[in-house]
DNA sequence: CAGAATCCTTTTGGATACTG
DNA sequence: CAGTATCCAAAAGGATTCTG
């Protein structure tokens, strides 16, 4: 069968959904070394609250991304890692990080550009 | 000068943003045939709303993506098409989708097991 | 035809405080 | 330590109506 990106129901909307997540490539990509438990991926992935921590990590879980394990002894102890359907995302995202960092640079040329001649436009309307 | 894209400023973060945008990688692939009109853009995309689509085109006009091009006549006719610099994002993009394509079903399953588990654990507690 | 303007609902992200 | 519970502000997304 025959996957249609025009079609809202197309399955690969969710995987753009997925990666345009603020956190959720953020936190992959983080545990590509290895497993990791909760408060240090709160630590590596900056500000984030544990409210939304929580939340990227359930959906990731959900989605088969990675595996949360609890360790039974006190103080808790809990893991995250990446499945092998997680890692196997990660060359992709890698792709999308190279052509970022190559030509984010072009990118916020243009937006400068940009905005400079909706300035313009604004000035010489009020003439 | 190292990318670190656990920076909140990392400007990887600008790409990673697009490409989450529900309509932006839409727009960007149905264009990559050749310049297309605004109608032709929305009945291509489906039912978005003119507004939204007109948002989601000035944000890829302003990043440098694709260029707008007005001609002077009767009815009104508005050309949009990829630049190089947004033409340059298809491979990626193609590399994403073909994840998509091969991996979704994956990830769909997963999801029907994590919400059987939910479901298993609120009738047991409920017992 | 190609949108602009207005209004409204839903979703998202985050701050803060509390708990097993 | 690893979360959960509440509350809130901001933004995204969309329906509808109007216009050069």
């Amino acid at each position: 069968m025959e996957t249609n990106i025009m079609d809202p129901n197309c399955p690969s909307r969710l995987v753009f959904q997925r990666i345009g997540d603020k956190w959720a490539t953020l936190v992959i990509q983080v545990l590509e070394p290895g497993p990791m438990r909760f408060s240090d991926l709160r630590a590596k992935v900056a500000v984030v609250t544990p409210k939304v921590l929580t939340q990227t990590l359930r959906t990731l879980e959900r989605d088969g991304l990675l595996t949360r394990t609890v360790f039974a002894q006190v103080p808790p102890r809990v893991d995250y890692q990446l499945t092998e359907l997680g890692a196997s995302l990660l060359p992709a995202l890698k792709t999308l990080r190279t052509w970022a960092e190559q030509n984010v640079g072009r990118m916020a040329a243009a937006q400068d550009e940009y905005d400079a001649a909706i300035e313009d436009a604004v000035l010489s309307a009020a003439h």
